[in-house]
DNA sequence: CGACTCATGTAACTTGTTACATGATTTG
DNA sequence: CAAATCATGTAACAAGTTACATGAGTCG
């Protein structure tokens, strides 16, 4: 696991809030990571009480208190031990495939359904994409550099969806053969 | 979740016990769906609780009784049940783009050997994968069309992998820049 | 006037991981 | 002679999900 890992890497540029940093992560890790905001808020308690991020509580009226987190020496230590350790290759459960490995238990009408629902799926996420891969190539050099790893993840993105979509094709076809 | 879909699903074929499963999970599901050992035991006491599976005992000397489930009605119904549900899109969570994301934190080499890491593994996935899918190519038509569900997550196994090989090109090229 | 934003949480539950445990038989 | 195969489990822990809760301010 690593969203304690992911948190760092996000408190890193700057301090924070829970809900900043669910806020950060469907706009800029979406396409690679999600989190609840109760996971969040957990493992956010957690890092503060291992001392790898700390907490400072402002006072609202009428809010809940705002607790913004800041990564701490021993915080940035342990991110840099976790950067030099190879990842772990992620293990994914798809519950779609064993459905069409089952699909002879139901009808055929049923797995286009679902395939056509994949498909428009990735279609509107690859048109999303599609318009942050421009909004990067029309940038200055110089952000564009700095931006160059968000947009290498941003291109996995794309390329997992294009995969999927051939995919969704090549499925109807046999489907409707 | 749906390891329980899964497991439900192997077993509409034939009764099996732990081990079986765990070993047909790994042999026709493994590029899919994983699933340790202590799971699957765990979710078949669960299913059998819930009176989905039926467990047989069979005493065997000098090793652990040896337990066969079988799919009971109600297992059918849930199973058929679960087939006309719209499945959810699975969210992944993957270390390796959080790593990227954040590569501006370590040396450009740490991030080329992950890569390279990840290259070597999807290029001998996609070996096996073809040598699965010739081993269909050349069954005779009636086989070929009762594997034909499965030969489609097959593809997806090899979609996915020439998905991650691209894009492993794309980022080497970019980082070696 | 309903939905969204801000801002955080608890509680109960399910799912998954890691480590440990047993022990005979077969294969290289 | 070591490793894999057969065959199952417990225990402790970590991670994730779902439902519920609060409550003002703002936008259309």
């Amino acid at each position: 696991m690593s969203l304690k890992h992911a948190l760092l890497v996000l408190l890193e540029s700057q301090p924070a809030t829970g809900y900043d940093l669910r806020k950060r992560f469907a706009e800029h890790m979406g396409y690679f990571w999600s989190a609840s905001h109760q996971q969040i808020y957990l493992q956010l308690k957690k890092l503060n009480a291992e001392g790898q991020v700390s907490c400072e509580i402002t006072e609202q009226a009428d809010k809940p208190d705002k607790k913004t987190y800041t990564l701490t020496e021993q915080g940035q230590a342990s991110l840099q031990e976790w950067l030099c350790e190879p990842v772990k290759p992620c293990a994914y459960n798809d519950a779609l495939l064993v459905k069409l490995y089952a699909g002879h238990l139901t009808d055929t009408e049923v797995l286009i359904t679902e395939i056509s629902r994949l498909r428009e799926h990735n279609e509107k996420k690859l048109a999303i994409f599609q318009g942050l891969e421009r909004d990067y190539q029309s940038l200055a050099p110089s952000p564009r550099q700095q931006m160059k790893l968000p947009f290498l993840t941003l291109r996995r993105g794309i390329l997992e969806v294009q995969a999927w979509l051939s995919w969704s094709e090549e499925v109807l076809a046999a489907l409707r053969d």
